[in-house]
RNA sequence: GGCGGGGUAGCCAAGUGGUAAGGCAGGGGACUGCAAAUCCUCUAUCACGGGUUCGAUUCCCGUCCCCGCCUCCA
């Protein structure tokens, strides 16, 4: 069993035969750089991450290409509205969009090409469309006609009879036909523009992704993804002006994920109700962030909501306890070997590997972590009792959860145990000490004492738990707020 | 109106032609000086009505309801 992915363009799930073997190429429709990133762009960055950890776990060499639309309308405009030039707000948004990127979690992606850093490209395009007459130039403007493609709709299912056409750059009448699509934008006083056989002007969106897919991974590659509200017009406009200029089939797989709503609302900035990434992250951890984004098939639509970060929170400290558990017997968790997978821990990765090869079915995968943990737990229940074996049972799947959730998942479920050691290298000592006294307060029965010692730990942020083997410490998650907050 | 996706326990959510994962919350028990953590345990006639079938939550038809796209959007 190999993995299959539901491709929105044949509408069935399908086994993933790459182009090359071996490899993997993946592009995803990034961002227009016009304001700070928000959850719901997060939601296709991480379930894209996921796919290409996945890719990459399961053996292939991926390039991950995600662009970057640096000009367009509303970068445009917000310019205009805040007296700074388009590439300014460009600019200033990118950072914005990579630093939350880094805060998700998300692998750097390998290349990230702007549309402005691309116009020969996109011109070439366009030229060749003219060429074949699959396009025309009016007034400045190149437009595609939709017409010249026998199967123009295909993606998005869409009749070109049942369609209404657009006024995106010039008024319906003057096209030859209402739907055509404008791929090269006509220069309007003070906006940007680059110079073209048409005359000064500027490029549309949909032209930029067919020319940057082409030059940095080639027709036929693999997987394109994006959003499930960019499949019409944006992919099916790709697709078409990919593959009339080239004669040779765009992407091999469309990979669509599921819109984010805010409670009954869709997100939106007239209801003031979007969420950055960054402070997302910063209130809720980038764990139980990414667990969310996983609690619902990357298809169907998923919710923003308190409560449900809150559940995600108590599910991702569910696995964080596991990992101090564990090294309370004195081991650390033992990462996974993917190509080495002791006994202990296979039926588990095997069942987490057919969750994930079934389109990446990260919800069943997540429960397979969770399985594992209660098996590990029963083991460190053994393991306090002076079982070897069952201790070094607890390190492999501890290990494994770790590995898995991590490298696949990048929950950073590692890096947040690893927190406490940082903190325990500089304060160790005095929580120790403070846990010495409680101890011998306890060997007294001088409980007062004892709680008071634990209460004023609690109150700095350690929590201290009495395991059979001793007391603990670690430190409450500051990332982990209580239900009525926010 | 067109195209598409859904309705599964208190909540979230997988999934299967042979009475349904996991998480969260809640009840009970074990453990604990008390907690915490952990383990065990309890809670679902799978929207409604038909049909196919030995048997359907899972397939088909119909009904009701929800959502997305059809204009910019991850």
């Amino acid at each position: 069993m190999a993995l299959q992915l539901y491709d929105s363009l044949r509408r069935e799930q399908v086994d993933f035969e790459p182009r090359d073997p071996g490899k993997a190429s993946l592009y995803v429709c990034g961002p227009t750089v016009q304001d700070k990133p928000h959850v719901g762009h997060g939601r296709a960055s991480v379930v894209f991450d996921v796919l290409r950890r996945w890719l990459t776990w399961s053996g292939y060499e991926v390039t991950h290409v995600t662009n970057v639309t640096d000009v367009d309308d509303k970068i445009i405009l917000k310019a205009q509205l805040t007296g700074t030039t388009p590439a300014m707000v460009a600019t200033e948004n990118l950072r914005a969009f990579n630093q939350a990127s880094d805060a998700l979690g998300l692998l750097p992606v390998h290349v990230q090409p702007m549309a402005t850093g691309h116009l020969f490209e996109m011109q070439d395009m366009i030229s060749r469309l003219i060429d074949k007459e699959m396009a025309y130039e009016r007034d400045g403007n190149v437009l595609f006609r939709v017409r010249t493609l026998e199967d123009y709709g295909k993606l998005s299912r869409r009749d070109v009879d049942d369609m209404r056409g657009s006024e995106d750059i010039i008024g319906a009448e003057s096209k030859d036909d209402p739907i055509d699509f404008a791929m090269w934008k006509a220069a309007k006083p003070g906006e940007p523009s680059w110079p073209s056989p048409w005359g000064d002007g500027r490029p549309g969106w949909h032209i930029e992704c067919a020319a940057m897919a082409g030059k940095h991974l080639g027709p036929g590659f693999d997987i394109h993804g994006g959003g499930l509200d960019l499949v019409f017009p944006h992919h099916e406009n790709e697709i078409a002006q990919f593959e009339a200029a080239e004669d040779a089939p765009f992407a091999r797989y469309w990979v669509h994920n599921g819109m984010l709503r805010m409670g009954e609302d869709k997100m939106s900035k007239s209801i003031g109700n979007v969420i950055g990434i960054v402070d997302a992250v910063e209130t809720w951890g980038r764990g139980p962030l990414r667990l969310w984004y996983l609690s619902a098939h990357h298809r169907s639509p998923l919710t923003y909501d308190t409560d449900r970060l809150v559940e995600a929170s108590a599910a991702f400290d569910r696995l964080a306890t596991l990992v101090r558990t564990v090294r309370t017997l004195g081991v650390d968790p033992v990462p996974l070997d993917r190509d080495d997978v002791p006994a202990v821990a296979a039926p588990h990765v095997d069942r987490f590997t057919v969750a994930m090869d079934d389109d990446l079915n990260a919800t069943a995968a997540v429960s397979v972590l969770h399985d594992a943990v209660t098996v590990a737990h029963e083991h460190v229940r053994a393991a306090e009792t002076g079982d070897d074996e069952a201790r070094t049972a607890a390190a492999v799947l501890a290990g494994m959860v770790v590995t898995l959730a991590d490298d696949v998942l990048g929950l950073g479920l590692g890096a947040a145990v690893e927190r406490d050691d940082a903190v325990g290298d500089r304060f160790g000592a005095l929580v120790e000490h403070l846990i010495g006294e409680r101890t011998a307060a306890r060997d007294d029965r001088d409980f007062a004492r004892a709680d008071a010692i634990r209460d004023q730990l609690a109150a700095a942020g350690v929590v201290v738990e009495d395991r059979p083997n001793g007391s603990r410490w670690y430190l409450s998650d500051p990332a982990a707020p209580v239900a009525e907050d926010t």
